[in-house]
DNA sequence: TGTATCACTTTTGTATACTGAGTTTAGGCG
DNA sequence: CGCCTAAACTCAGTATACAAAAGTGATACA
């Protein structure tokens, strides 16, 4: 495990000084496995992590035992953990739930959503249409966050909304996968914008069609690139 | 919190002695509030915990940790955790939520069921039917569950299957809210057989309709022996 | 040369000690 | 008598120390 990567963690303990420092552990860690900075099989050793991020072993076997229970990491055989390697089988699984929780979240949405939630997911559509124009992409990432958790606040289901939220930040692992090029940067537009419209209807099964679809295409788009990596 | 609720533990610690600590712990306390042994609002010192069941509060708080992250119990202003309340809002949102997982794994399992799987459910229906007759209500309870992971594992989507069982787990806490008379015991057989009956046909459609149907009851009845208790 | 055993190393599991934040309580002052 | 303040207490956050399990390698014996 090299050093370097740790590196940045004293800016990121700046972020919120009064945040416990097991969570500060748990969010860095969480980042780099989702960005890949640690590679899938690293190892994860308690004593080199509390002494490469200044910390006693308590907390960061707090964040360890999350990352854990997400399944970001893995008991390693004998002894020890490690950043788990990503099988086909379970983003197969993943991707298929994530298309039905998503289609009944915009289900939901399609159904209850206000004009103010109308509103804020237009506007977020045209700062997306925006950034692709000009291609500043990691804006445009984070704005394709924001919108698919205004879908899920819109949905009115809390648990549900929670759930999306962090299956969404897996999948972002997987998207590492397929880069995105302006294609289908503007094919996901047209995409989110024929979901917008369909809550605009408050037409329940098109939004819930569409927004299936919008997932699938994903699922397509990883695969695709999972089989030219792996033959 | 009184003492004597602690009494079992070491029959408890018996059952695995390899068992890590923690993982103990976890269970055996996940267990006392679902069961509603420890009541909603009981407050958790990890000081207190490690004196009554012998650890130290190393291994407590682990598994303090992942109840909390389960959502069992929460962080109290200010000072402590505490058994969590359940509330109305929460439970219609995770009905509402297992309604469509459970209407997703059936119809998987339609789809993909082999005989194998059908000749266990199958099974498991009889033993159920045999122990309602007996009203051996603790046996009939496991089977429920059982019944209910078989048809988990026939989805073929191990995501689905874990998190449908999680939250069954999670709605047994529900479920002490509306006592299990004969008369819905049957309905609950019935049920389920209609459940087998279209895996059998490998009728989708109608597969989600009656596993949906079959939560959203349960949902009801929950609902009113709330609306009972709350006035 | 191959294998078995034993000491050693690595790393997690558990216990304990210390610290600091927030709460309660008791005493003094108006 | 009530209110404000400060000391004491409670309890979680973090650090450290010790124990135990499991791999690793070297040595001795067949």
């Amino acid at each position: 495990m090299k050093k370097e990567i740790f590196q940045d963690f004293p800016a990121f303990l700046g972020k919120d000084p009064f945040m416990p420092m097991r969570d500060m552990i748990y969010q860095y860690l969480r980042e780099l496995i989702i960005t890949r900075q640690l590679e899938p099989g690293s190892r994860l050793v308690e004593e080199d992590l509390g002494e490469k991020l200044h910390a006693s072993r308590t907390p960061i076997r707090e964040a360890l035992r999350k990352l854990e229970l997400e399944g970001l990491i893995k008991q390693h055989k004998g002894r020890g953990l490690e950043v788990g390697e990503i099988s086909l089988e379970d983003a197969m699984d993943l991707y298929a739930l994530c298309t039905e929780l998503e289609g009944y979240a915009a289900r939901l949405a399609a159904a209850t959503a206000t004009e103010e939630e109308l509103a804020e997911l237009g506007s977020l559509l045209d700062e997306m249409e925006f950034c692709i124009d000009r291609n500043e992409k990691e804006r445009e990432r984070i704005l394709h966050r924001s919108f698919h958790m205004a879908i899920y606040k819109a949905s009115k289901n809390k648990r549900l909304s929670k759930l999306l939220s962090d299956y969404n930040d897996y999948l972002q692992l997987f998207r590492s996968y397929y880069i995105s090029t302006p294609h289908t940067l503007h094919q996901t537009l047209e995409e989110h914008q024929q979901m917008v419209e369909a809550f605009r209807k408050h037409d329940e099964d098109l939004a819930e069609k569409v927004a299936k679809n919008h997932i699938h295409m994903a699922q397509k788009a990883f695969q695709a690139q999972w089989d030219v990596y792996n033959k």
